[in-house]
DNA sequence: CTGACTTTGTGCACTCGTTCACAAGCGCGT
DNA sequence: ACGCGCTTGTGAACGAGTGCACAAAGTCAG
């Protein structure tokens, strides 16, 4: 049975996380009218080098036509395809702070393919309001809405306190995949799949970076050679 | 004299994303009174493998005593100094929506010597609003805002269609690094550093492992073995 | 003081990802 | 019909990062 899987062995990790912004720059082409893009053209879009694109595309297969470029909607529709929007899957949110609310009110979402069932909060005071279509629930109703929704995917923004001890629950729920925004390591049985998002990492780093370039342009001296550094 | 910049030739960009988790470790091992921890303790803190803590740490110097571990106070003083958090960087957030709303509220920054120092939003609605401590100022209000906070770094939370625009501003207003949040591109000159982040980036890949996990199940061997220590 | 034990720091091999450069393939003009 | 000029797809070189395994360097008991 080798049906479309052909080249679909493996997919690196990297072209896997690039392909959302290959398909939002293809977006914004289509509405433009744009039946076909190059890889010089599309690459700019979505900030990648060109050849760095193809590669990651040849990776899905074969949907560029050389002398002309890449049809945008079939490519639209084999990165879609590929990133499994067809099966819209089902998110539960536990945490309804104001990362949670952002998250529940990110437009992005539904128009790729995900969507959010469910809002959930340990705080009694916070069940009941409405945020867009949703109502936010109490925790507590975690499998009832799980079974209402077979949702797989389980998104966490609660404190960090709190979020090992969600997290459990989602995977007793039977939720599969989890994303922590929580600043906070979390442990999961091995065949739940984990990703974290740590906000205030990124402006860490930038922060970093401010320093060492205020340290950079400092005189040369300072940083002066190895010398006798070993031994 | 030499202080501390003998070995800080080159930091792996790698290592330096890693240094705030180590930090927030060693914070959490702090308060519960540990002097001093070895690497696999504070590796499995962080959720790393001991051997890479352990190359981190080496780039930024010699701040462990072998047979006993490291130093909690001094690792903490080590890495804060690593990542700048001497001079108190002072961030200037656009866009108070609600992620604008989370980050402003998130904690964690004061404490790693990172300050908010001003809000600023273009819906004259939300002007004058009080989040924390905290008024919101109109975007116009920028250079004034920076003439009096020296900010240099830039933290953009608008809707994708406002980005560049809030980006050309800030660099114009002499900000040096930015953080974009919202799904666009952005273009910046050679001398401003600009990292993103993407929210729904993340939740598509975990419903593309979601995906795979369902439609690829199991040609080759088994899954997994059994869980190994869950702490 | 010495020897055994612990833990760091690191050389090396390996994997993963990026970049370059170019042959293969395709449409178009003539 | 046919070569010409584009653009893709990809082999290969390169670079960054990870994990292993062990020697170096320290502590501690006796």
């Amino acid at each position: 049975m080798d049906q479309g899987s052909r080249r679909r062995a493996v997919v690196p990790e990297a072209t896997i996380a690039r392909l959302p912004l290959y398909l939002r720059a293809l977006s914004l082409l289509s509405e433009d009218g744009r039946r076909t893009v190059n890889s010089e053209a599309l690459a700019e879009a979505a900030g990648v080098k060109s050849a760095k694109l193809r590669k990651d595309l040849s990776h899905l297969g074969s949907y560029g036509t050389r002398g002309v470029g890449y049809d945008v909607n079939d490519l639209v529709a084999g990165i879609s395809r590929e990133l499994g929007e067809q099966q819209r899957c089902s998110v539960v949110l536990v945490g309804v702070g104001n990362l949670g609310r952002a998250l529940a009110g990110y437009a992005g979402f539904a128009s790729r393919g995900l969507a959010i069932e469910a809002l959930l909060d340990a705080d009694r005071n916070r069940v009941g309001e409405q945020i867009g279509t949703l109502v936010v629930r109490h925790i507590d109703d975690l499998d009832a809405v799980m079974a209402g929704s077979g949702a797989s995917i389980g998104v966490i923004t609660t404190p960090a306190a709190a979020a090992q001890e969600v997290c459990d629950r989602l995977v007793q729920a039977g939720v599969t995949s989890i994303l922590n925004f929580a600043p906070t390591v979390l442990v999961v049985p091995d065949s739940v799949d984990l990703r974290k998002v740590d906000l205030s990492i990124e402006l860490q780093i930038l922060s970093f970076h401010e320093h060492r370039r205020a340290a950079g342009n400092a005189p040369s001296g300072l940083l002066a050679e190895p010398a006798e550094e070993i031994a």
